[in-house]
DNA sequence: GTAAGAACTGAACTGTTATTCAATCATTAT
DNA sequence: ATAATGATTGAATAACAGTTCAGTTCTTAC
């Protein structure tokens, strides 16, 4: 008989398949979602448009997992900011300060993940991914409103969901043109403000400041 | 001799223009921009498709001035609120209850005027509106700053974008398919919760609370 | 009523992208 | 080498939205 899959054939596959996922998620980087056309995709992947569909379903579904993956990495970073020891006002600080920090560094892709409209099978993931970092946030602040340093009178999940807001505001907003050109230093201060802004939202009365 | 317009050909043509102005708010006020097609404005407002380009050089004309229109009414409702007299804080607490009871009021347009990506024609227009709405809240930040009641080390212009985007975030975000299913108890929780966290964020320390 | 000119109409045109599939190429086992 | 089978290709197709324009209808002034 005749062609059988062998291992070698089969980590061709997935290399190119790997290849892809990268190729797409350096174009959505660069410019969204909107970008990442199929056919620039295979371009730059260095294969036939067709090929995308021997490794995808569907453009939804080749977007579906590249936002997986980019969102699986930011939760994780700001999963593990949250969980150092320490009270939960500092921890809260270095979670927003990641978040800010990765998403000041790369806006276009913290814009794509956060805001840019996306069709249905990827805003399901989306869906999940504002679901996680909002128990993530909501932990934190549950368990610093237990601690005494956040006011214990305030709705945990519209803090989460409003201190999101803020920093994506400030940072891929109406500042984001400027945010290429951006020096070290004036980065860091801008991150430096927005952090202590949304900390003091949710701090208790009363507690230390800045 | 022939044709010549007339005062009554004048107001009908007006008449018409309007129309379609109108309808094409309604459809952004319900599904966005994205929503709006051309087709769709010309069906709702009882014209040919070909007639829509008799009254506007292009789609994103119609939508321009459609987008500026709306934002005009914003501005100017935050603007009254923040220019009753007295404390700068009562001031932004009442122009963010504003700016919060009509977005919660129209989440759909309310994220269009905010958040929907649009072409660059309705983008230049939206970079007006910020600059409006940022010089707004900014005055009273920096009046609030002097008089003392709102924390004199923060930088303005950052928190007058935070702020726009937590109520954004919190109200049209993660929160809006709960928007339509919302009673007025609720929505009225929700404002109050949300302009309380921002005034803290920005309120100086010492203050008086709540 | 009629002719000039404007307004209106909507089918056709254009440009853009996702998706398909018949033909071609590559790999394997003999 | 060859046959069998899967992988790859990219031109063709399909679907959709903005725009145009030749033909039709309407309004006006005489």
């Amino acid at each position: 008989m005749a062609y059988r899959e062998t291992p070698r054939m089969r980590a061709r596959k997935e290399a190119t398949r790997q290849r892809i996922l990268d190729t797409t998620q350096q174009l959505v980087a660069s410019g969204g979602f909107g970008a990442a056309s199929v056919a620039r995709v295979a371009e730059e992947s260095g294969v036939a448009i067709g090929s995308v569909y021997r490794h995808f379903e569907s453009k939804s579904d080749l977007f579906a997992e590249v936002f997986r993956h980019a969102t699986e990495v930011e939760v994780r970073r700001v999963g593990e900011a949250l969980n150092t020891t320490g009270p939960a006002d500092e921890a809260l600080a270095k979670a927003l300060e990641v978040f800010a920090r990765r998403a000041i560094r790369s806006p276009t892709m913290a814009w794509a993940l956060i805001a840019e409209p996306v069709d249905p099978m990827v805003d399901e993931e989306r869906l999940r991914y504002r679901q996680a970092y909002a128990e993530l946030f909501e932990q934190t602040l549950v368990r610093g409103m237990r601690e005494g340093c956040f006011r214990p009178d305030q709705n945990p999940k519209l803090s989460s969901a409003a201190t999101v807001g803020a920093i994506a505001e400030a940072l891929v907003g109406p500042l984001s043109p400027a945010a290429d050109g951006l020096d070290r230093e004036k980065a860091d201060q801008l991150i430096h403000d927005v952090v202590r802004l949304c900390l003091q939202a949710v701090r208790a009365p009363g507690g230390q400041q800045q």
